[in-house]
DNA sequence: ACCCTACCA
């Protein structure tokens, strides 16, 4: 590895932009970007990439005519701290000339030219601006990462671009997938054909390559295999501790438990080093930690100390910690896949990918060189996958299909993906979105329901649910349970030393009916609480404050929604809703996920045939409910749920709601006798 | 009788 540095030593913030990687090749990226209709980009962390091309762009003329420049991130912080970092770059007021919009929040103005964005935001925009009119350039920033919203904005760009010659795409991509992005954008028929009218010279698509700006990063392999690698990245600290120079450590496990196991191992570890020896801080870091809590890792170590973070994957690209010098790469993430045949979604620990251990070991050296531990042989990075498998070909793809009906792409099959999901996922998606009622039987979008059910911001049975509340008149708290259920695995903080806490707080709000009556006690217990004491009291009763606000948002925009589609909403009072008229409201959503009390206390899925006689598939038709819901161990004959989930070989159901037989025979309409008829 | 990686509208 080459292991000179350069004199512009300087952290990235403080580099004057003309110093840049990227402006070194600023004349030739804006030369094909004015030739080539589609340009994948690789650019390296460091390169300057998302701050500075939008400038050129803008520069060279591309915002004339009114027209703007969207870049689109896959996370909503990206798309915020760059348009801020870019307005004071060239100097004007964020909102202005530079703005950004995620949800909730849409910081741009008549004057916006440069525009930063999540993906969803513009796939949103494109349901109603289907040619993107308002865009002369879109450039989809970290393509790699190939996150849901990226993969499908990639396919309908790839369509909308054929109906906007003028439309310039840049895609920016890590090394290792920029080839595939070309392909996708140049291997169909149609493709082939296009390539076929362009004059000599000139592509369809271009790979052009920015090189990054980073310190050297040494990677070091263990020779044989660990047998646990929990132990050794605990081992490792240690080592590191008594063997290296000074610097933090960043250290990636999978979950919170490892986590909490590994700091425990180290403060006990570090009570044994003799006191005037440099000691170890150990500070946890995963997403389900509160802002609060998280900003430790922020700060600097106390006098004599030693930084361990230890980390989930968020701190592979969404969390930056400065002044990283050793990383422990342990190897491995969780990540969630789902079964079509089943309905199952599982979480399992898998190894990474080499982009992900790639992209580990650049997490140091941001700064200065630093070093990175495998915690696997070299020969297993090399037999790792390439990247990982996109999210789209192991995900629940009724979202991703209903919306991609609504942008009128009526024949699914026939859709050009980056990558072409396994086509049961698809059948299982159309089955659940006809059950329903989104989609007619010949597959089309019904109106208005198919058609609203797409534009609400909410998985589609929950925006069933909601749209069928305003014929029960419960409208009002299925609006609260919906938003709730979109942030509900944060509600109720359970640190390990405070379970017990948040136990006794939560039988507070306790409905006997199940989880959605519960969350509905809290949003009302949260909302009647003074604006000003919202805060002292989600702390006293161990919830999450900023959950609460979220759900207290998204209420806000779905009420909107059903404003616009029900002007006289406001003389309906629902006020008077029963429990059981909300729960039979449930129901019309959630149907297709029902299940019924076995003599053990398990449950059997309804419409699952196969453990009634009791042969060989009885133990794997078993659901348990989940420890999470208040209905763990609680007696009830039929039930509905949210959530079907594998852990450790059992199924788990959560957000579960007592229901009766009938109402699940009402709402589902047939929909179990035809499916026993089929099998 | 036991735990949810990460992220979007």
């Amino acid at each position: 590895m080459d292991r000179d540095i350069d004199d512009d030593a300087l952290p990235s913030l403080y580099r004057p932009s003309t110093i840049l990687p990227i402006s070194r090749h600023k004349r030739a990226l804006l030369y094909t970007i004015e030739t080539t209709p589609i340009t994948i980009l690789i650019g390296e962390t460091g390169s300057g990439k998302t701050t500075q091309l939008p400038q050129y762009l803008d520069e060279a003329g591309w915002t004339k005519n009114g027209k703007m420049i969207a870049c689109t991130q896959p996370r909503r912080v990206a798309a915020t701290t760059v348009a801020m970092r870019v307005a004071e770059e060239m100097g004007v007021r964020l909102g202005e000339e530079v703005g950004y919009s995620i949800r909730f929040e849409d910081s741009t103005s008549p004057r916006t030219k440069i525009k930063y964005m999540t993906d969803g935001m513009l796939l949103r925009e494109i349901l109603v601006d289907p040619l993107l009119t308002k865009y002369s350039v879109v450039m989809v920033d970290e393509a790699h990462e190939r996150s849901i919203s990226t993969d499908l904005l990639l396919g309908v760009l790839k369509k909308i671009r054929r109906k906007r010659k003028d439309l310039r795409i840049v895609i920016s991509s890590a090394t290792l997938q920029a080839e595939e992005f070309l392909h996708f954008f140049t291997c169909s028929e149609e493709d082939e054909k296009e390539i076929q009218t362009l004059e000599k010279g000139q592509e369809l698509a271009r790979i052009v390559s920015v090189e990054g700006k980073v310190f050297p990063v040494d990677i070091l392999y263990l020779e044989s295999p660990a047998e646990d690698y929990v132990e050794k990245a605990i081992e490792t600290v240690y080592d590191i501790h008594l063997k290296e120079g000074p610097g933090d450590i960043l250290v990636f496990l999978t979950g919170r438990s490892e986590i909490d196991h590994a700091i425990d191992k180290i403060s006990s570890l570090t009570s044994q080093l003799p006191s005037r020896s440099p000691q170890l801080l150990p500070l946890p870091l995963y997403a389900g930690l509160t802002t609060e809590q998280q900003l430790y890792v922020f700060e600097p170590a106390p006098e004599n100390h030693r930084k361990v973070i230890l980390s989930t994957p968020i701190s592979e690209a969404s969390v930056t910690v400065p002044g990283i010098t050793f990383i422990i790469d342990t190897g491995f993430h969780k990540i969630r896949s789902y079964n079509p045949h089943t309905c199952i979604s599982s979480l399992t620990v898998t190894p990474i990918s080499q982009a992900s251990a790639t992209q580990r070991a650049g997490r140091a050296g941001r700064t200065k060189p630093g070093k990175c531990f495998r915690l696997y042989p070299e020969s297993a990075f090399l037999s790792l996958p390439v990247s990982t498998i996109p999210e789209l070909q192991r995900s629940d793809l009724a979202p991703v299909i209903l919306q991609l009906k609504a942008l009128g792409v009526d024949n699914i099959a026939r859709f050009h993906f980056p990558s072409a999901p396994p086509p049961e996922l698809v059948a299982r998606a159309l089955e659940l979105l006809y059950t329903l009622g989104a989609l007619d039987s010949y597959g089309k979008l019904t109106r208005p329901f198919g058609l609203r059910l797409a534009e609400l911001p909410l998985p589609p049975p929950l925006a069933a649910i909601v749209l069928s509340s305003i014929d029960h008149n419960c409208h009002q708290q299925i609006l609260s349970i919906a938003s709730m259920t979109s942030v509900s695995s944060s509600i109720f903080l359970d640190h390990a030393d405070s379970a017990k806490l948040t136990a006794s707080k939560k039988r507070n709000f306790t409905a006997d009916e199940g989880d959605h009556l519960t969350l509905l006690n809290v949003f009302l217990a949260f909302s009647s609480q003074p604006e000003k004491k919202k805060a002292r009291w989600c702390h006293d009763n161990a919830l999450n404050h900023q959950s609460l606000l979220r759900a207290a948002s998204i209420r806000t925009q779905l009420a909107r929604f059903l404003e616009r589609w029900y002007p006289d909403l406001g003389s309906r009072t629902s006020s008077l809703a029963t429990e059981t008229t909300i729960r039979k409201c449930l129901v019309k959503g959630l149907f297709p996920f029902a299940a019924k009390m076995q003599p053990d206390g398990s449950f059997r899925l309804a419409g699952d045939t196969r453990s009634a006689n009791g042969n060989r598939g009885e133990e794997q038709g078993k659901v348990y409910v989940h420890p999470s819901s208040v209905l763990f161990n609680r007696k009830a004959e039929w039930v509905v749920f949210q959530q079907l989930e594998e852990a450790r070989g059992k199924r788990y159901i959560r957000e579960v709601t007592k229901v009766q037989r009938e109402w699940v025979v009402e709402a589902g309409g047939g929909y179990y006798t035809v499916g026993e008829k089929k099998r």
